[in-house]
DNA sequence: TATCTGTTATATTATGAATATAACAGATAG
DNA sequence: CTATCTGTTATATTCATAATATAACAGATA
């Protein structure tokens, strides 16, 4: 996998792994349908518990990413999760707010931070036209 | 104050206090010589425990948003916390990067994620002129 | 002198993150 | 059929953090 855990970050484990695949999602590393690890396979590659992953595979579920079939285990959701929403976009403001303010008075202008964030769109779209 | 602590959100009391006051920063609302209450008017009108405030405080203080007189109190600093160097750069990036990765996989184009940026920086330029 | 300030210390409670071990039921390969 | 792998559930423990409570100290102020 493209996964690179730091097990020593404040950051909590389930959410460094929740935002790579995610991000994986994003950038197209890995497509709709593609299947994922075992709960198991991926805990020992990474060398966290198994209900560690199990955690992350859930909130993906209940947010739309994957599909976790009996059978064919752990999917890409074809789908994807659903189009965001007004409630989605609010919370989404509510997490930039913060970044921006703290920005304001670091002497960040509006157009450094626009730039910023362009940059990082290109991130994604970069890795998505490699494929 | 300007102050709305949610005592019931899963968001820790001392992480909302720290944004609202960098936010109150940089809308203005407090400005660059303004003293902020003391740790114990401050947590008894909010109805939390002295600690909490106090630790906010040295957060704040360690940043370089406000001063901490032995005499004088608690006052916003004129100066200002230091300017965004690289390193502050690069984790803004880190804060921002899984917020795009989700927006994208919820379809939310570049342009309306600038877009919902611009008008929160608008949200701070507005309460800015008020004044 | 009494009061208010930030600061420090200590202890307790509650919650969340992560782990460990175990077991169950369904699907699959030998 | 048997053994193995799957996600899932249950239970328990350890550790760190958030928040509280109570107390005390030293400097400044009225």
């Amino acid at each position: 996998m493209f996964l690179n855990i730091n097990l020593e970050s404040s950051e909590p484990i389930y959410i460094q792994l929740q935002h790579q695949i995610i991000e994986g999602i994003a950038k197209g590393r890995i497509s709709p349908g593609d299947p994922l690890p075992s709960v198991r396979s991926l805990a020992s590659d990474i060398g966290i518990n198994l209900h560690t992953v199990n955690k992350v595979y859930q909130l993906l579920k209940q947010d739309g990413y994957i599909l976790i079939h009996r059978q064919k285990g752990v999917v890409i959701n074809p789908e994807g999760p659903p189009k965001a929403d007004e409630e989605y976009k609010q919370s989404l403001r509510a997490n930039i707010r913060p970044l921006i303010a703290a920005s304001i008075c670091r002497g960040i202008e509006e157009e450094e931070f626009l730039q910023i964030c362009k940059e990082l769109f290109n991130e994604f779209k970069e890795e998505g036209e490699k494929k």
